[in-house]
DNA sequence: GACACATTATG
DNA sequence: ATAATGTGT
């Protein structure tokens, strides 16, 4: 008898709930990843994603070996597909039990519960873990028991669970064998898809390199200079969390460790709370992983044809400075700065009012940290169609954005080089009172009018 | 029921 | 300075 760890969005040894449990058992541990291309695809995973999660895959199964833990990899093209070969893997490998790591979105969790049923039938025991957020999902909730819908009460009340629990990270895993050689485990071939160039380090240890460095080095800076995309001032951790190579536990832990408990460290732990934040709305609220408003009488909402507009968005040449070049940085390397996610999603929503739906899936097609619940919940957000989303009078100007979070167009010169020889000024409006350079669009929007349209039409939801 | 708060914009 | 909305304590 042995137990099986199957491993899904939590590619990492370390922290890890349903790994450590298994080694606990005294029996041996086999592990499983399936390979589930056609299921991915419908989720709109970007190649570079795919290509990020076999990689970490690949580098799972060496760390594994280590402590004594054959990973094979199993294969189907859906997760409906995936029971069959998980039951058969079972059997192949006379599994007792299975442990996993929970995911909320609702596919997932269908997965799930067809599983267990399935090797409950086999008489094979299912270990689900809630290991995915800092304080386990479903429990930070109002004095009504019910979930936040608003951001800033939840986060008081997750550091309040953190002061009174004092979490700590799952005991590292011991060895429940020899080590298994290269010929008893198993490994995806490469190379995989094309894909940007990648963003980080392959690796759980490039992983903890990252977050030691960030932490020693820029934490204490983040909350000053987070918000210009020229600066290196945000972690770049997002692809390893949103492909569990590091847990929220690992992040918040470690920045408590650094012991300067200073601004910048806080602002950064306040991220890690609206991570918590929005896997708990996605937990609470399937609707929203199936296409859904999280405000339903926004679903009336008359959105424009997404057409040759749409197309200018995804590839930079909308006429607005700062939007092409996030959306460039995009489409080059996989990864947008937060502030420039944020900066994009509202111009799509609100001065093209086009379907937040379109660039929620856009992103997802692109980026490397592409994670349901922090991509649904920011777009629905902008889109003011979410939990605590902006209120739809207040409309990010893009220009001003621009202004303030890019002064000296530095960002935007290296992602638009046909702006490039503009001064600081001109650079963030380059139609404004002068010619446009050769080869740049006019803007395709009137901000103004656009901004004014779309809080008309957001307006008369309520008549 | 008063109050704090929300990743602002425009005149 | 003022616009205008809703959640949660």
């Amino acid at each position: 008898m042995a137990e099986l760890v199957w491993f899904r969005n939590d590619l990492r040894t370390a922290d890890n709930a349903a790994l450590t449990a298994a080694c606990k058992s005294g029996r041996p541990v086999r592990a499983c990843f399936i390979v589930t291309h056609a299921q991915w695809q419908e989720h709109d995973w970007s190649a570079a994603r795919v290509k990020f999660v076999l990689e970490h895959a690949n580098a799972l199964s060496k760390q594994l070996a280590k402590l004594g833990i054959a990973l094979t990899f199993l294969h189907a093209d859906t997760f409906a597909a995936s029971l069959d070969v998980l039951e058969q893997h079972c059997q192949q490998h006379n599994i007792s039990h299975v442990h996993f790591n929970e995911e909320y979105g609702a596919n997932e969790r269908k997965r799930d519960k067809q599983v267990r049923d399935r090797l409950t039938k086999r008489d094979i025991a299912v270990k689900k873990y809630r290991d995915q957020t800092v304080a386990p999902v479903g429990q930070i909730l109002t004095q009504k028991d019910e979930p936040y819908s608003v951001f800033t009460p939840f986060a008081r009340r997750w550091r309040v669970w953190i002061e009174e629990t004092h979490p700590t990270l799952y005991a590292a895993p011991s060895a429940t064998g020899p080590e298994v050689t290269p010929e008893q485990t198993d490994t995806l071939p490469a190379p995989f898809k094309d894909a940007p160039e990648p963003l980080v380090e392959t690796g759980e240890s490039a992983a903890h390199d990252a977050l030691e460095e960030f932490l020693a080095e820029r934490a204490a800076s983040y909350k000053d200079t987070r918000d210009f995309p020229a600066l290196d001032g945000t972690s770049q951790l997002s692809p390893y969390l949103a492909n569990g190579v590091l847990s929220g536990r690992q992040c918040l832990i470690a920045a408590q460790q650094t012991g300067s408990s200073g601004e910048g460290i806080e602002t950064w732990i306040n991220e890690i709370a609206w991570r918590d934040f929005y896997i708990n709305i996605l937990y609470h609220y399937p609707r929203l992983s199936m296409h859904r408003a999280f405000k339903p009488e926004t679903e009336a909402l008359n959105w424009n044809e997404p057409g040759a507009h749409f197309e200018a968005w995804k590839e930079g040449r909308t006429g607005i400075p700062i939007v092409d070049a996030a959306m460039r940085q995009l489409k080059t390397t996989g990864w947008m700065h937060n502030r420039l996610r944020m900066i994009t999603a509202m111009f799509l929503s609100k001065n093209l009012f086009i379907d937040w739906r379109l660039g929620e899936a856009w992103f997802m097609q692109n980026l490397v940290d592409g994670f349901l619940a922090s991509n649904n919940g920011g777009w629905q957000w902008s889109a003011s169609t979410g939990t605590d989303a902006a209120p739809y009078f207040r409309v990010f100007n893009p220009v001003t954005q621009s202004e303030r979070f890019d002064p000296k167009g530095e960002f935007i010169r290296n992602w638009v080089p046909e702006l490039a020889k503009l001064d600081n000024k001109r650079i963030h409006d380059p139609s404004k009172g002068g010619v446009v350079p050769k080869g740049y669009p006019r803007p395709i929007v009137d901000l103004k009018e656009s901004r004014k349209e779309a809080i008309a039409r957001f307006q008369a939801l309520k008549d």
